[in-house]
RNA sequence: GCCUGGGUAGUAUAGUCCGGUCAAGUAUACGGGCCUCUCGAGCCCGUGACCCGGGUUCAAAUCCCGGCCCAGGCACCA
């Protein structure tokens, strides 16, 4: 009776009982807590990406974080394609991420490419290397590997600086091949930390580039590229994956000694998703393997499987809102979390149509009604389909398997039916106009014409036991009425009592979004 | 193996810096109820956690020590 008030009204009547029980119940509204050291108008962050594979999730929540504080700040955000190996950078690549950041609705105000700033980079390089903090060194991977990882110098690191340039001009005027040298950064060789032990700064690698070609072949590595880049860009709060921890000494100091200013430096733990790989390597053996599609597999968390399965971009912006935190704990999402937040977008505005899974035969006797207009949503002003019924309708199979003659039920919206017997797969009733009456069961049904439809359901791949789950891609087949045929691909509708589908890239297939 | 970080309900977290107001808050999940011509939404009620062991203290989720477990790093990748 109470819940029947309007909410003001509970509010009002429970104020004058208890003022402190509003307090106690008023939902938290959680966000992101407020970036440290953060000033009005002069945060900077940015989009590390490199262009090596297809966004996923981890890459749209980090993109998101960095986006929701530059717009909470009012600051300035890059998109920097970090694409300093020229093996790996893929065109297709920069453009999958950008249509991902868009799709988001990211908006950044500066882009560029570190493959942009070569000059730069050898600019700042040689600047090193004539004040000693820098040096060539010829020694070969396998021992510098070793030496590094046991803290001793070689015999390079101490070499006159005018035998360090000259090896310097050879790479770049391509006397010095790959492999023969790299210019290392003159660090702590014994340091805790190893990425101090002299890092390599450049490479010569002997092939093209995505988008520079043939031009460059010696190339930074990512500490001295994204250290001189964010110091440039003016990088305020560099907001990234805790992989990259014991890398913030390395790049502050590559910065300092250049006269750049350091960032501030918030790292997390991965965004993780379960019984869902992230790891690309392990995606594309899945593919080569053939256990998945590709990489808009629905099973996967790629922005192109997401918007695919009918995850609303606006549902990711909340969900980074409620349920980020800044913790380096290992984090697993639980679908459950993101369902539940892409499951309020949605309700509003997404069509109710029905869909009869398991198609059962139901005639009716005494049915002479040849059409019907039912409204496209509960609450919602959506519109509403006009059906058209035909001599047969078709209802779930898994209620008609409870029903026995006599059993009466509900065609929503249309009437109530009393079984009058089972033959075969066929139900035979009989109808009563009348309305719905208390505990009756009511039943979505599709009558003449109709469409086929299958709809597919994702699970895991993975169980928690890191097993493989053969269920995790099942299927349902069945009839959805004819307004099906009007949605486009992407187009999400709740089936009743089936769950929330998407439209995908086949007619008359559907991928059940989430319940 | 060596270095860093972590461990609050099934999940994600708040609280931990500055010990008490925390017999631990929120969301989601789960159970029950209300409402509804959906098994959706909404509303109400409930179940459920401070990794373990010591110590300090009048008092510890919070501080100290030890253990266990987890994640990340240890590339001429990013």
């Amino acid at each position: 009776m109470v819940n029947a008030l309007p909410y003001d009204e509970i509010v009002n009547a429970l104020t004058e009982i208890d003022p402190t029980l509003i307090e106690r119940r008023r939902e938290e509204k959680r966000d992101l807590p407020p970036l440290p050291g953060a000033v009005e108008g002069a945060v900077v962050t940015r989009l590390p990406p490199e262009p090596s594979g297809f966004m996923h999730i981890g890459h749209a929540m980090s993109g998101l974080v960095n986006y929701l504080y530059k717009e909470r700040y009012r600051g300035e955000l890059w998109l920097r394609f970090e694409d300093t190996d020229p093996r790996k950078a893929k065109l297709e690549y920069y453009e999958n991420f950008r249509e991902g950041y868009r799709w988001l609705g990211i908006e950044w105000d500066r882009e560029k490419n570190n493959s942009d700033d070569m000059e730069v980079f050898y600019a700042y390089c040689k600047r090193l290397l004539e004040s000693g903090e820098a040096y060539a060194c010829s020694c070969d991977q396998p021992t510098m590997r070793a030496m590094r990882a046991r803290g001793i110098p070689c015999v390079h690191r101490s070499l006159d600086v005018s035998l360090n340039l000259e090896v310097w001009d050879g790479m770049l005027e391509n006397r010095i091949g790959e492999g023969e040298a790299t210019i290392r950064f003159k660090g702590d060789v014994s340091s805790q930390n190893t990425a101090l032990r002299d890092p390599v700064l450049f490479r010569v690698i002997e092939s093209d580039h995505p988008i520079t070609g043939d031009r460059y072949r010696v190339w930074p590595t990512y500490d001295f590229a994204v250290s001189v880049e964010d110091g440039i860009c003016g990088v305020t709060h560099v907001l990234r994956t805790s992989e990259f921890r014991l890398r913030d000494e390395l790049q502050n100091e590559i910065r300092r000694r250049l006269g750049l200013r350091n960032p501030l430096f918030i790292e997390y733990a991965r965004f993780e998703f379960e019984g869902v790989p992230v790891a690309k390597r392990e995606i594309r053996d899945l593919i080569e393997r053939r256990v998945i599609s590709g990489w808009d597999d629905v099973r996967l968390v790629t922005v192109s499987a997401l918007k695919r399965r009918g995850i609303r971009p606006e549902a990711i912006k909340e969900f980074v809102r409620r349920y980020v935190a800044f913790t380096e704990a290992k984090k697993e999402f639980s679908w459950d979390l993101l369902n539940a937040v892409n499951r309020r977008v949605l309700d509003p505005m997404t069509p109710r149509l029905f869909f009869v899974p398991n198609p059962v035969t139901l005639v009716i006797r005494n049915f002479e009604v040849r059409g019907i207009s039912i409204p496209l949503h509960p609450m919602e002003r959506l519109g509403e389909r006009h059906v058209q019924l035909g001599e047969r309708f078709y209802i779930p199979g898994d209620d008609a398997s409870s029903f026995e003659a006599g059993t009466k039920f509900r065609l929503k919206y249309l009437c109530n039916v009393i079984v009058d017997r089972i033959e075969g797969p066929t139900v035979y009733g009989s109808c009563v106009m009348e309305g719905p009456e208390p505990g009756i069961r009511i039943v979505q049904w599709v009558s003449e014409p109709n469409i086929k439809v299958r709809v597919l359901i994702p699970g895991p791949l993975f169980l928690k036991d890191g097993t493989f789950n053969d269920q995790s891609l099942r299927v349902v087949e069945g009839f959805a009425e004819p307004y099906v045929a009007n949605l486009r691909e992407h187009d999400t509708v709740q089936f009743e009592r089936f769950g929330y589908c998407t439209r995908d890239s086949h007619e008359n297939t559907f991928i059940l979004t989430h319940e």
